[in-house]
DNA sequence: GATAGGATCTGTAGGAACTACAGGTTCAAG
DNA sequence: CTTGAACCTGTAGTTCCTACAGATCCTATC
């Protein structure tokens, strides 16, 4: 394995699975790498940015569909301009979404172990930070 | 159903489907409610509040193991004031992690939305922003 | 070159987290 | 009472991984 990552390399790197880089492959959400005369895929930097990007984004919550759509934005060509500019700003609204429910998240983890400086374990109040209804 | 919620309001309430919210009553994510006579089921709004904040962690990105350890939190009586507040800023780190990706998700789409006045298409910089490797 | 052990291959099966459906019962409005 | 919607239980299917088996490839060491 000379000029670029093996499998496994990528997955150390990445931090995604052998076998869900393989599956990511199989529904064709990153491209078949190119192969040694075994058979070995052979990886670039490239790719293991791709991957790392994916696997962020499904940490944060957002599903292969959604990370397909993000994907088409940066491989280009897909889109217009005007339909680049309505989609992202769709994202964004729900980036910003996702991040205010967060730092409500936060601030109430802080509160809460700031409050616990005793034998008193207090209320947690994440129910009612994030547990308002629609 | 007269003095709660049946399952397919509380769905309505929650946007949490009411298959799901039979399955995470069966994997013990929530308490099996009271039922009527006729074996409905009937929810009040706590419940309704406890499940609009799984979803919401759920979207964000967490696992079900990791909102259990979330729920614990509120249940309480499981765990010493010292442990609560080491879980709580462990959690808090895993929150902020995500906080700072999203952020510069939005940055980036918003970068990208407002360089979109025109017909070229431009660059997409999320993997940039995203894709740094572990 | 031979060997050994780790890395990787393909294909199949299973787990986690839902999601859909079928056949039946309950509920509430007219 | 009737009707249609809501709900029940149980089973099966989908999505997104994850694990495993049997085989081949690769590389380091002798």
């Amino acid at each position: 394995m000379r000029a670029g990552l093996g499998i496994g390399a990528l997955s150390k790197r990445t931090g995604v699975h052998i076998e869900t880089i393989r599956y990511y492959e199989r529904i064709g959400l990153i491209p078949p790498p190119p192969r040694t005369a075994g058979r070995h895929r052979v990886y670039d930097e490239a790719m293991a940015r791709r991957l790392a990007f994916i696997a962020r984004m499904r940490a944060l919550g957002f599903t292969l569909d959604e990370v397909r759509t993000f994907l088409a934005l940066v491989d280009g060509g897909r889109y217009s301009c005007a339909q680049v500019r309505d989609l992202t700003l769709a994202h964004r609204e729900t980036v910003r979404r996702k991040i205010a429910d967060l730092q409500a998240l936060e601030a109430a983890l802080g509160d809460m172990a700031a409050a616990c400086h005793g034998d008193a374990v207090p209320d947690c109040p994440i129910i009612d930070r994030l547990g308002h209804l629609v």
